[in-house]
DNA sequence: TCTTAGCACTCGAACCATTAGAGTGCTAAC
DNA sequence: GTTAGCACTCTAATGGTTCGAGTGCTAAGA
């Protein structure tokens, strides 16, 4: 077990690492007023906390940096939450001042405000489109051979797609396409609609629609919502300012792994409730491992629906962060719940 | 002027240059088999080239590098363009492969090709939405509160905005609306759409619709179409591959730059006819003092109505890019219009 | 007159030695 | 148990040396 002092050291070191990014000496460390022994005595603590793994040196006769145990210790036991300052509230605050009714905004607004505030990339997940159900699909034809299928749902998100009209068709066809779609599908969920479309339609068309095989087919590619995540970053840029990463290769892989979406689960994985922290390579990504990473979910209503990432480096200013991750979650979801549930 | 052979030398040491990206000194030149000269006479040209400012020295002993005038000549009077591999044709057909039906897809898909290709940065400006002109109009109420007015383009892009309804408003109010709306402002340039709803639609509100003042001015703030340029990045990563780029600060300042988008008039100026290529500090902006960017617009039928630009270091592949850009800007200004012309 | 061989010269990159300084671990005194 | 003192270690910075690639100039050769 850690003796107080030690405890104290610890923190201390790390707080200062985290400040300075330069690694920390026992005398550096006991010119602070909260330490108040001798350079000998911290570097006794200090050569204990090494020998349990907490802290590391560079080289022999450097000062000390913590290990990734050092900062789990930090992270786990000593995160004394501090208020928020009033400045950062304040500017929190302000994403949701002019009233922008629409969720996608509320999002992106939000990233750029956390990555902006904590100088780390921030990756906003949003919800997911195809949770949603819909409310209304219209068709509109642009000419003799294309036409816009437009979908909105009860969220307000609008899908749209161009599509090719089967030559020679009846436009009065399409119209009655059209009432039928949103007499059936009115309230299914995005995800499920290819699915209803052919279960609870087809049957009709083939009644109502002359030629309906080719039409019904053409609209079916259309309405196929994309898979893809619905992902907003932030302050990519930010990792070039931390004096972490100087590698340039490193900084491409890192860039390079957070721009493919495919990788997104990897980074921040899906279904943990609450605040969670990933430091070094404790991600699963390799090319993330001298990175930490935060992550927390945001609800709508009651269901978890989205999540916040902040990647930086492992020194990065946890206390900081958690707490805006926290205020930031909270806020977020209240506001989005009250979005929604005017509609 | 400059002779036969100063002229040579000069080709080839740009084109070793933009191969090597290593300073070429006169030993290297004489191996190669288009200059069957000693290095002491290759050494005398080089002299005189450097004199009249068209080579540089990095310092007194090194080989030499071209200058901003030296890559000037270079592109004003050395680049025969050679037919594109069939490798690189195949590719490039193959964006048009699937039967997309989107212009933005194109758009989209030609920036990555691009990037992918030249291993340079690509950015696509779309053609401007503003100018496109209403096909449909319409309003989907999301529940007692809120809407989406949408508008389709005929080019079949669509936008759309959430917007709150004023409390106790009669839904066949909006209906109403609507109707009138898509009756007097369908054809409309969306750039004029803010205009033309006050001159056309206000006063036939005003007799046949209650409390039509706020439900006028909501929408409207609705249908302001966002002044945003329709830009499209691909390969921005591509710069940390340059060895040309090693410091981190300017890279970060180009790519800062890159991502704003109020910067992009700057990097590729309107309104010029063909392909530009713009030399190191011929870029108006300071940034991308180091860059050459080459840019091409294209058309959708007789106008024109965007363009492309490939941003790289000066040492870029100047040949392949503009044969690439030539290509690229062909194919895409016949598949573009082949897609509006059907509609 | 143009070309080229020869040579002295310059400069950067790499290597080494030296030094200063910051930090350590250990021992012994308090 | 704490701390002063000291020998020790390692980095970073400095300066000198060497090597090699490249140059410019001169003079000889075609």
């Amino acid at each position: 077990m850690l003796t107080e002092r030690q405890l104290l050291i610890l923190k201390v070191t790390v707080d200062d690492y985290i400040e300075s990014a330069q690694p920390v000496g026992s005398n550096q460390l006991s010119k602070k007023s909260e330490l108040p022994f001798s350079p000998a005595t911290i570097r006794n603590a200090m050569a204990d906390l090494e020998k349990m793994g907490f802290l590391e040196k560079t080289h022999t006769s450097s000062g000390r940096i913590p290990s990734q145990k050092g900062y789990r210790y930090y992270v786990d036991h000593m995160l004394t939450p501090r208020p928020l300052p009033k400045q950062d509230i304040l500017q929190l605050q302000s994403i949701f001042d002019d009233k922008i009714a629409e969720t996608e905004q509320v999002i992106k607004r939000s990233a750029m405000m956390l990555s902006e505030l904590t100088n780390y990339t921030a990756i906003l997940l949003g919800p997911d489109v195809r949770k949603h159900t819909v409310k209304k699909l219209s068709i509109v034809p642009l000419g003799s051979d294309s036409a816009v299928a437009i979908i909105v749902t009860d969220s307000g998100h609008v899908e749209n797609r161009v599509f090719a009209i089967p030559p020679g068709l009846d436009p009065s066809d399409i119209e009655k396409m059209v009432n039928i779609l949103n007499e059936r599908l009115t309230g299914v969920l995005l995800n499920d609609l290819h699915i209803r479309l052919e279960q609870e339609t087809l049957s009709i068309f083939r009644q109502h629609i002359n030629r309906y095989a080719e039409l019904f087919s053409t609209f079916r590619q259309a309405v196929v919502v994309p898979h893809e995540e619905n992902v907003y970053y932030a302050g990519k840029l930010n990792i070039l300012k931390q004096p972490d990463f100087h590698d340039i290769h490193k900084i491409r892989s890192l860039m390079d792994v957070m721009e493919e979406s495919k990788h997104i689960p990897m980074i921040m994985p899906h279904g943990s409730l609450g605040l969670q922290i990933r430091i070094g390579s404790e991600n699963t990504l390799s090319a993330m491992e001298d990175c930490s990473v935060i992550t927390v979910a945001y609800a709508i209503g009651e269901e978890q629906t989205g999540s916040i990432a902040i990647v930086g480096p492992k020194r990065m200013d946890y206390k900081r962060v958690v707490t805006l991750l926290d205020t930031l979650s909270g806020d977020l979801s209240k506001e989005l719940t009250r979005l929604i549930r005017g509609k």
